[in-house]
DNA sequence: TCTGGGGTCCTAGGACCC
DNA sequence: TCTGGGGTCCTAGGACCC
């Protein structure tokens, strides 16, 4: 029952952030428990899944990958923590990781898996918290102010209960941190890491907040960071100690306003629990830099699949998209884009297939190339007619109707 | 030691319309 | 003849996130 109105207990905006702990790792580490303490990795690119790997728990050990022997491209997804240990990190190739840890083994990623285990855990905290919004395949903001308990110690009651609730649904464990908005909380889930709870409060500011390095925030990368040294501030307590209007000068009107809002705590974003995609992209990677004209057919034929897999990902999730294009990356790693809108949103393969072809006529194609992308945008949601459905809810009445 | 694949949002200029 | 703005759509690139 929720409580009356007139409630002499006051609420305080508790908004939680979740994160899976090495989450990829950590399913693997389910299915092989014999690798658990050592240092594995998840990724590399296209390897297939190992037919030798599929009997989990009574694999030995040297039947898996070593990731010193690993040739190719690619980067880590994952890594488990005693791979950590050795300075392997997301994002990290594979092989400057293998030069750093070259015993730690490889698995190559089983997505379906990753997303199967993603639904089961958010199923868990739906049914505890509903207003959850969907952060990706590993993460979620939790709106506790209003769920029964979540304001008991700041919020711990209730991020037990769901840290508990998941691992005995999945066997895996999480970091929680609860703070008054998005922003704080998400920095609060790394403060215990793994399987951790955090409570901040508005107060914690100064204490907790302002000595992080400015590169924690969501939203400073590796581009504004390097400003920010630049400048001197390297911390988000030397941010907030700028006067607002010197920012905005210095990053632009709106970027300046939310690094002075950012570092006071100030962050009114709500948890959205429902949101529509606005486009959909497949892309790839070659294993060796192609040349548009030496190797026309295997261009070709990857760029059709690519057009072919964006037309079926539509098709199954019922969008259709009007402005379609394509993304090149070339053998220096410098990106094109070219896109072009048509009259009428399709989810056809060959459609896409034309008008993407248009867009490659009008991008340099002397480099080798090393990335070919497809994308949809401008999508429009399929009503159950299998007709696109208006942008913006119901159309406006006709205007003699709207004089009354 | 080169750097995956899937996204979102922002900016900025030009076209075009009122 | 010269000089306006505002609004929206389209396109390209880039920063950032998981």
């Amino acid at each position: 029952m929720p409580p009356p109105p007139d409630s002499p207990v006051p609420r305080l905006r508790r908004i939680a952030h979740l994160d899976m702990d090495a989450f990829f790792a950590s399913v693997e580490l389910l299915r092989y428990p014999q690798l658990r303490g050592l240092p594995v990795v998840i990724g590399g690119g296209r390897r297939k899944a190992d037919d030798a790997l599929s009997a989990g728990a009574s694999v030995p050990l040297d039947a898996f990958a070593r990731l010193g022997d690993y040739v190719g491209r690619g980067v880590i997804t994952t890594a488990t923590y005693p791979a950590r240990v050795f300075g392997i990190g997301s994002a990290m190739g594979m092989m400057k990781a293998a030069r750093l840890c070259p015993q730690a083994l490889v698995l190559p990623a089983d997505f379906e898996r990753y997303r199967d285990f993603s639904r089961r855990f958010k199923e868990v905290i739906r049914d505890i918290a509903p207003v959850m919004e969907d952060r990706g395949i590993d993460e979620v903001y939790i709106d506790f102010t209003d769920v029964p308990g979540g304001q008991r110690e700041g919020g711990r009651t209730l991020a037990r209960l769901i840290q508990k609730s998941i691992f005995d649904a999945t066997g895996l464990t999480c970091s929680i941190g609860v703070a008054p908005n998005k922003l704080i909380a998400k920095l609060a889930s790394e403060f215990q890491k793994p399987n951790g709870i955090s409570i901040v409060y508005e107060d914690d500011l100064e204490r907790l907040i302002w000595p992080l390095p400015a590169r924690k925030v969501n939203g400073i990368g590796p581009k504004a960071d390097a400003k920010l040294e630049r400048l001197g501030l390297r911390t988000v307590g030397d941010i907030a100690r700028q006067d607002r209007a010197w920012l905005e000068r210095t990053f632009g009107r709106a970027n300046g306003a939310w690094m002075h809002a950012m570092s006071h705590g100030q962050d009114d974003r709500p948890v959205v629990t429902e949101s529509t995609p606005v486009s959909m992209s497949r892309e790839t990677t070659f294993e060796r830099d192609l040349h548009a004209v030496d190797d026309r057919a295997e261009l070709g034929a990857v760029f059709t699949r690519l057009c072919e897999r964006v037309a079926e990902d539509l098709q199954r999730k019922g969008y259709v998209g009007r402005t379609i294009g394509i993304k090149l990356r070339y053998d220096d790693f410098k990106t094109a884009t070219r896109d072009q809108t048509i009259a009428e949103a399709t989810a056809d393969a060959a459609t896409i297939r034309r008008v993407a072809g248009q867009c490659l006529k009008r991008v340099p194609l002397e480099r080798r190339l090393r990335l070919l992308g497809v994308r949809v945008g401008a999508l429009l949601r399929l009503g159950p007619d299998g007709r696109p459905l208006a942008e913006d809810g119901p159309a406006e009445p006709p205007r003699e109707l709207q004089l009354f």
